[in-house]
DNA sequence: CACGATCGTTTTGCCCTACCAAACATTTAT
DNA sequence: ATAAATGTTTGGTAGGGCAAAACGATCGTG
């Protein structure tokens, strides 16, 4: 995220009462005043020119979310051009694995779902469409990673902050640079358990000719399915063949 | 909507900054700026507030909608608790008649569409997760207005502006209130090329066992392959039976 | 490649307005 | 029924949002 200098504070103040109601999912407004540190007559006039504009809703004294969101979350993924070309894949993945399988894609540092796939068996995760998380400690954020320009990568790495979420999480820059350049020769990304402990996983890059990483998939999985002989042999072998097809698919666009 | 006592002005100029950014898929200070009726600089400094917190980004100097929204309309979504019980009806709609089958929501008096199911001749519309239209002119919308409380009723009605989209679309409060009337007695809504000249559909509501309106589901195609034998007859079928299982399932949640 | 034109960004100062505190209205709890 | 807590509105003030202009970067063109 670029600093603002001259950053509008009551747009600040609205995006702040928007990220409590979303991490609350519904406030009433001595709540949302308290959470954010302004008083409560502020938090009325934002929340009402919010409701004004259909983008909070009120139901009794609580306020939610409004579906406004969705319309601009619908334009903001038509950004993403090689979405629909993705998804037809990831449901292959998640239907050929039984697994989970997930379409991922990089904004400001960060790994955003953008589509999912439940197989037979899959894993119940707190993971939804929209579903942010880093990248050093997930097989598409690592995929990603390995394969971006590397001043980029450069960039990113150094405001990285390691939270050793698992004893498998890697925290140390060296070590995760390391395995980049093991992915790079491989083409394929692990989770071994590095997120949360017994839920391994693989992914790999969706990259245009000229090598620009548009995105990653992945099929995620517990490690008791998901074997070494498994997640190294025919879970990649499906990786490959989706992202063939999808760079295939994105050449004619 | 509400309308607001003390609105907070700088809120609502970044409210109007998105929606040039939704409406236009990505623009340039100096084009927003034209659009909003204010000074670049402000501009600039409201974008930049945004980009900070993730909900624009820039690529060159075209700035567009962040990703973020996506996880905003997922939280959003969270609150129609029936969603997931409905989307797999609305998938072997889709199935079942080969045509689009939507799930629609109402909201602040607007129809606005949660989730779509292509079947295998779907005709191909405008229509997206997120799309907002007006209730008189819709299957899904007549469906709702007909079944929701009398007081509600009357108000959204008494806020109407009756729009004249095609010859059929009903623009007189009392040709809507004897629709609706009619709607009530047989269980289903129609849209005869109401909304597009050959765009025909037919819908119904989704209610818990006190009557309250939650959704609305229909089947929408051309009517070329939906005439009177047909719309009259399996497409209702078909959804009177998927209403039926939906509410079967709301009891239980 | 140079030059002008256009656009993005930053600065400045003023006027407005976003904010708080408090009063008032409404709802909830006991 | 009464009190306590919450939601909404009001007024005054100080901080900040805004427009205009200067500055800097970029684009297009001859």
């Amino acid at each position: 995220m670029t600093e603002a200098k001259n950053p509008v504070q009551a747009v600040q103040r609205t995006l702040d009462v928007l990220d409590v109601l979303r991490a609350t999912g519904g406030a009433r407004v001595t709540e949302v005043a308290r959470e954010v540190g302004v008083s409560k007559g502020t938090v009325h006039c934002h929340l009402a020119t919010l409701e004004e504009n259909g983008y909070v809703i009120k139901e009794g004294n609580e306020y939610k979310l409004g579906l406004r969101f969705i319309d601009l979350a619908h334009h903001a993924k038509d950004r993403i051009g090689i979405f629909d070309v993705t998804t037809s894949e990831v449901d292959t993945l998640a239907e050929e694995s039984g697994e989970l399988a997930l379409f991922t894609v990089e904004e400001e540092g960060e790994g955003i779902c953008l589509y999912t796939a439940e197989g037979e068996n899959a894993v119940r995760t707190e993971i939804y469409v929209g579903y942010r998380n880093n990248l050093y400690h997930t097989a598409v954020g690592k995929a990603m990673l390995a394969h971006m320009a590397e001043e980029k990568r450069d960039r990113l790495i150094a405001h990285m902050e390691f939270e050793q979420l698992t004893p498998r999480t890697i925290t140390d820059e060296y070590v995760l640079r390391e395995e980049l350049e093991a992915i790079r020769e491989e083409g394929i990304a692990y989770n071994h358990g590095e997120t949360i402990q017994g839920l391994v996983g693989a992914g790999a890059p969706i990259r245009d000719q000229d090598g620009t990483v548009y995105g990653a998939v992945s099929i995620i999985g517990p490690v008791r399915r998901m074997g070494e002989e498994r997640l190294e042999g025919e879970i990649p072998e499906m990786i490959r063949r989706a992202v063939n097809i999808i760079e295939i698919n994105i050449t004619s666009l």
